[in-house]
DNA sequence: AACCAGCGGGATAGCGCTATCCTATCGACC
DNA sequence: GGTCGATAGGATAGCGCTATCCCGCTGGTT
């Protein structure tokens, strides 16, 4: 069933055929609806190599993502997903284990395809990435963060990971804490991004310690929240308050503080960030950083398809913000 | 830059190239290696949608899951579209919500783009999907089930669902257990198999009680694990175990536990399944029966990819097993 | 009446490959 | 030595669309 039958059954030739499907030009609209009509009662529907071969472009969609074992870029991935399907687009999704060179590698494969467009999560690309994206002439929508400065001309959403630091981190403070310890795994620019928003908070309060910063670059997981947990206790044990970076991590030192018999909040406070699932849960309930990872995911996909429509959003940099949720953790 | 750029720049016919970069009838090995060294100085790559309409398969692989906020099947896409792109296929990724026509749905979208292979969660499809399977002729693998009788004649990957009932329950009895109940939520069929297998296991051990059976059709989630265990304590404080479908359901019941003052094991023993990340973590750790998850992903990918090049899989039917693995909350 | 812009339709040449058919060459065998 | 089959290359017709060019018609303008 090919798009010369339904011309030869309405009637019309291919070209009107394919313009009136697509809304393409103007078009009597009798004819519309008689090809309309004749396509349905034919069951037509356009192939996409055909149309993508023709048209040098197709209907898929790249997405790529640095991992699926976050629940974080999951949560992502299905917003989009969703919102690329109702429009008709086939996500081709891509995991980029953090890799700045497995992402390159990525990009060339998708772009093989044509996308019509692209989602890629953070701003921080290898500068070959960057003139790969540039010169396929792709739109692009960067998720997950925003440019320090109002200058960068790219389209993103997300929310300021480093205000998100400093909320927590005063968040704290205002709770009375002082000896406040930052943890994080999956050193990921987002990450250290929060790091700094930490680091600025307690030195505006004057209880900035270098020494209360515990780095760990291994992915991030309820078994290392644990371990972390214990290695702060255990090296830093007039610590207040314990910032993870991630909530896996704070679930994990929830846990490993409930074997230990250590009592939170009142020996020590413990946050983290995203409220992923089962944080409500925890003994206590986990105060966190809420960020609106669903809402980023269908927002961006949004733009992304405005984008290629050809149309110019409204707001090309669109800060989706954050909220503290505070729980019995802190 | 075409194949017929690399054809005139290697003085053959674009023939010849395209055999030669395909390995496709007889090149001569000399001819072969000048043109693989031309398109590589030229830089070339096909163009995969004049490949697939040329040919009438691209190289696209679908692969339909339920949900993708249930980690076990995040583990397995993530484990599959590893294998794929290893193999030089792009993954379609299709989420059906437990919905036999969203899945029907998304398979007919696959088709479209005539994927070279399809991998489809479980046994259970409505007959319409069955026979777009069928008569698409495209190679396809069923993850995570095993047909009941060895009769049917579909490719799958995964392990015996009601065994696993049975050997959870056997645990649970050989624990001393006899007051054993089955809770559960999301009632797709596999949950159901492992509900058979409980079932069997208490009949096989003259303890079975029906109303111990615990069944909520709404998502799993910590949360209604929690909920779910609060309910039972109250209307049948005198169970001696409880077997959760799965294991975010027990960990929310673990969390309650803590909550609620309830020893487990000694007044409870809760056990989950899958063993999702965080089990070990839990105060308990939490008793389940651990899944190949990732393995079967990988597996079911390299029998669909041996499938699409023609060959025939030495076992068509392929059972990874499952392991109880014991720790301290039974 | 001549002109021209604009609208709506058709004809057709690719898009970049693969599949099929065709041909030239060579060796083997009766 | 002629025939035949096998081998290895070339020529070419699509695959099913879209983009481009073209043309006829209409209606308003001078």
């Amino acid at each position: 069933m090919t798009l010369s039958d339904v011309a030869r059954a309405a009637g019309v030739s291919p070209s009107t055929v394919s313009r009136a499907l697509r809304g393409e030009r103007a078009v009597d609209p009798a004819l519309i609806e008689r090809v309309t009509a004749v396509s349905d009662m034919l069951g037509y529907v356009p192939d996409p190599a055909a149309r993508a071969l023709a048209s040098q472009r197709s209907d898929h969609v790249g997405i790529l993502i640095p991992l699926l074992s976050n629940a974080l870029f999951v949560d992502l991935l299905d917003a989009a997903q969703t919102r690329f399907r109702a429009a008709g687009y086939q996500t081709l999704m891509g995991v980029t284990h953090y890799n700045p060179s497995e992402e390159e590698q990525l990009l060339r494969e998708q772009l093989l395809h044509r996308p019509a467009g692209l989602l890629v999560t953070g701003l921080d690309h290898n500068p070959v990435t960057r003139q790969l994206m540039a010169r396929s002439q792709v739109p692009c929508v960067h998720l997950m963060d925003l440019p320090a400065s109002n200058g960068e001309a790219v389209y993103c959403v997300g929310f300021r990971q480093t205000d998100a630091g400093v909320a927590m981190t005063r968040h704290l403070l205002a709770r009375g804490c002082r000896r406040i310890a930052f943890a994080a795994a999956q050193l990921d620019p987002r990450v250290m991004q929060r790091l700094y928003g930490w680091r600025h908070a307690l030195q505006e309060a004057g209880v900035f310690d270098p020494t209360l910063e515990f780095l760990n670059p291994a992915p991030s997981s309820l078994a290392l929240g644990g371990l972390m947990f214990e290695q702060i206790m255990q090296q830093r044990p007039a610590v207040d308050a314990i910032f993870f970076c991630n909530d896996d991590l704070a679930q994990g030192a929830l846990m490993a503080a409930l074997r230990m018999g250590v009592s939170v909040p009142q020996q020590v406070a413990i946050t983290g960030f995203n409220d992923l699932t089962g944080s409500d849960q925890m003994l206590p309930p986990l105060t966190t950083v809420r960020t609106p990872r669903a809402r980023i995911g269908q927002a961006a996909a949004d733009m992304l398809l405005s984008l290629m429509r050809g149309e110019e959003p409204d707001q090309p940099q669109l800060d989706l913000g954050f909220e503290i949720v505070q729980r019995q953790s802190s």
